[in-house]
DNA sequence: CTTGACCTGTGTCTTGGACACAGGTGTAGA
DNA sequence: TCTACACCTGTGTCCAAGACACAGGTCAAG
């Protein structure tokens, strides 16, 4: 297969998968006629639990520690349990954090709402964004 | 003042204070005895207006943009008024990408609490992620 | 045989700073 | 006066996770 034909069964950009080419996650091996990657359906399945990971939070490089973990005939749950909830600590902090920012966004629209537009003075740039 | 000295005035990083300078938001001249940056009150003023904009959610390159137009003796207002709506509708949407994410990996968590450890096979990296 | 649409790999660019580095400063003690 | 040594400085590089530009290759239609 082709990088298209894999971006496509598995729903991502063609980029993407190049990415996880690049990175070493699959090395499939090149068509020596015309030096294309010919990736295999062993690639395609590791490809899929990588993106499959990547969608429960887990970031590249923690794939890459969870891949190197099997690898090694290991078992990768405990790993995987634990990065997991390093994840979801973090998640829910950028979750709190957009939900602050996006009150306070909503909340100078409404301001400025009633404000009207005003030309900058020596000391002030754009009073809508100085005076919320 | 020099940057630490603003860094702290205004709570934000030295490193951010000088990434600010670096592309040009403002240009301290420099104290030609040793070289150090030397920041005017007009500096950290200008500065304090760039940290309030992207604590409101406008990009850095946004944060340009006003500058520049303000700086042109325009009033920036109608710019500002239109990036934001720009910007909120790109939080909303990350809030709720961040939402589902949330919900997703904590059923995962929940769902794993029963699960067993498992060792790798041929066709398994780790049975966790790929039977969720 | 040629056109032109589409595909390929590689290299560079992105955001918003954080960090490493080599050197400068300033003050406390000798 | 000298020396340590902690702390500060600017510049250059690095980060995640791909996206994008580029020059060239492929392939079916005409």
């Amino acid at each position: 297969m082709r990088v298209n034909q894999v971006a496509e069964k598995l729903q991502v950009s063609v980029g993407t998968v190049r990415y996880y080419t690049r990175i070493g996650f699959i090395k499939p091996e090149k068509n020596s006629s015309n030096g294309y990657k010919s990736y295999s359906q062993a690639d395609v399945q590791r490809l899929r639990f990588v993106i499959t990971a990547r969608q429960l939070g887990f970031t590249v490089e923690d794939v890459g520690e969870i891949l190197g973990e099997a690898g090694k005939g290991k078992a990768a749950c405990p790993l995987v349990r634990k990065l997991i909830e390093m994840r979801l600590a973090e998640i829910e902090l950028r979750f709190t954090e957009t939900k602050i920012l996006l009150t306070r966004m909503k909340a100078a629209l409404r301001d400025w709402e009633t404000k009207p537009d005003k030309s900058p003075t020596g000391h002030m740039i754009c009073h809508l964004i100085e005076e919320f």
